[in-house]
DNA sequence: TGGTGCTTCGG
DNA sequence: CGAAGCACC
């Protein structure tokens, strides 16, 4: 008897079962054709090479609780073999063994943006369609294509108002699709593959997760979970508190979209559900949506960007004197700059792969501003470290840190580190639960402990240099520096 | 989604 | 003399 054809289902940066549109097309086909459905997630060079220690431990337990939502899928319809199978290699070369080994007749994948990724993406869909494969990629992962988006005179955009304004003109986003309520499985014997231990994603050479564990839940119903959370107990005080890290009212929801375990569909349905079953709470439901758009306008600019990880947007900072000080960036990376809230936010990143967005924006000003450091350092660390890594985000946010990206906060923005800790970390919560050093400091000198007096000092149990750092560089004077250096950059590209 | 230093103005 | 407005970085 001939073998039922086969739909693949490639899974990469959308892990879920709902709303996922090549997962239904392949469903669909295999209905269609009597057929079934081979879903698989391979380890390539591509997504090997965009992964850190932090996004690496996410994607294990992503994969992991794929795998078992597709195996309650197909629970309904008989099957033997794993759910997802998983693969290390190339992928066009992974996708090709495959199809040379048992009846495959589609391949389907939702779309990425990345350049890496585009051009594999390219060149494995002209192969296949060449050799009579039905080959189909889908919009998932973004509400807006890079291309669809244009200005009057038909370029992309650069700034981001004028960009979140031509989307509101496209018709809304489309309704989320329902999960599938079951998937015919193939269940062929296929070689070359592997289990998800030796995808090797695990931490190394110790587990150091815990605390990345602890705050997060990865997978399909960890990310509705945190959806449905925040916009239930958070989104109403999200346009007031957003910036505020002692009060954590944000959705947290990054990590997750960034892996595709929700979708923005789902995410913008879900606040602009909010926002008509609570006319009074527009305001901030639209906050909200807006930082889908800033999601949006990075994917834009990563789309149409020669190298956004490393080539600056504007020109002239190829000319900027960038510091080599190694000392200063160990001291950035391991919390010990001497500023209170830069210290919090980055031992709150090493602890648990994860930062609030405007601690974000102060530890990258001080990096690139009172310690001149190059932001392509910032961003490494970044990529290492945080669950939500992405290549558009992250490197669309350095550069805009950085002051030479799309819509940037221009250098000579400057951010006083003790001035920012004041306004959003008004009581010092924030910093007294990362920076335990300073937790019996009183209030006016949590973010500027070098200013207290010998007497409050001694009654905080703090000594300066020795149980908590001075600042790495003075406020003032690395203010200063940094805009001369900008004034050096200017002078040099002219 | 800045900070600083200066001026002006009301109390 | 502090708040508010402004120019410049």
């Amino acid at each position: 008897m001939t073998q039922r054809p086969i739909a693949i289902m490639w899974f990469r940066n959308d892990l879920r079962l709902a709303d996922n549109p090549a997962l239904r097309a392949a469903v669909k086909w295999a209905s269609e054709h009597d057929g079934a459905v081979l879903p698989v997630f391979i380890l390539d060079p591509v997504i090997d090479g965009q992964l850190g220690g932090a996004t690496r431990w996410w994607l294990e337990k992503s994969v992991s609780a794929l795998a078992q939502g597709i195996d309650g899928l197909a629970a309904k319809s008989p099957t033997k073999t794993p759910s997802l199978r998983l693969f290390h290699g190339d992928a066009h070369g992974v996708l090709e063994t495959i199809i040379g080994s048992c009846n495959v007749k589609a391949v389907f994948w939702n779309r990425l943006y990345d350049k890496p990724s585009t051009e594999r993406d390219t060149d494995i869909k002209s192969a296949l369609s060449d050799r009579g494969l039905t080959c189909e990629s889908f919009k998932a992962n973004l509400l807006f294509e890079p291309w669809e988006v244009k200005t009057g005179n038909g370029t992309d955009f650069k700034v981001y108002s004028p960009f979140w304004r031509a989307c509101q003109k496209f018709p809304p986003p489309r309704t989320p699709i329902a999960a599938p309520d079951t998937i015919a499985l193939c269940d062929a014997d296929l070689g070359d593959e592997v289990s998800l231990s030796a995808l090797d994603l695990g931490p190394k050479p110790f587990d150091w997760a815990g605390g990345l564990a602890e705050r997060f839940t990865p997978g399909e119903q960890g990310a509705k979970d945190q959806l449905f959370d925040f916009i239930d107990d958070r989104l109403v005080d999200y346009a007031d508190l957003r910036d505020r890290p002692d009060r954590r009212v944000t959705s947290e929801l990054s990590p997750h979209l960034r892996f595709g375990e929700i979708s923005p569909y789902q995410v913008w349905h879900s606040a602009n559900h909010y926002a008509d079953a609570h006319p009074a709470q527009g305001k901030t439901a639209s906050k909200f949506m807006s930082e889908l758009g800033w999601r949006e306008f990075a994917h834009h600019i990563l789309f149409h960007a020669k190298d956004l990880r490393s080539v600056p947007l504007q020109g002239q900072f190829a000319h900027f004197p960038w510091s080599e000080d190694q000392d200063a960036l160990e001291r950035w990376q391991k919390g010990q700059t001497g500023f209170p809230i830069v210290d919090a936010g980055m031992r709150e990143l090493w602890h648990t792969g994860y930062m609030h967005n405007r601690v974000r924006m102060i530890v990258g000003s001080v990096l690139v501003k009172h310690l001149l450091i190059h932001w392509r350092a910032g961003l490494a660390w970044f990529d290492d470290t945080l669950v939500d890594a992405c290549p558009a985000n992250n490197a669309f946010s350095w550069q805009w840190i950085g002051g030479c990206g799309a819509d940037a906060a221009p250098y000579f923005r400057i951010f006083n580190p003790v001035l920012q800790g004041e306004k959003f970390d008004p009581a010092g919560d924030y910093v007294r639960q990362w920076v335990p050093e300073l937790r019996d400091m009183p209030e006016q000198y949590i973010h500027k402990p070098w200013e207290a007096s010998p007497l409050i000092l001694k009654a905080a149990g703090v000594r300066l240099g020795t149980d908590y750092p001075e600042p790495v560089i003075g406020v003032k004077e690395g203010r200063e520096r940094a805009l001369s250096a900008y004034q050096d950059m200017k002078q040099a590209a002219s």
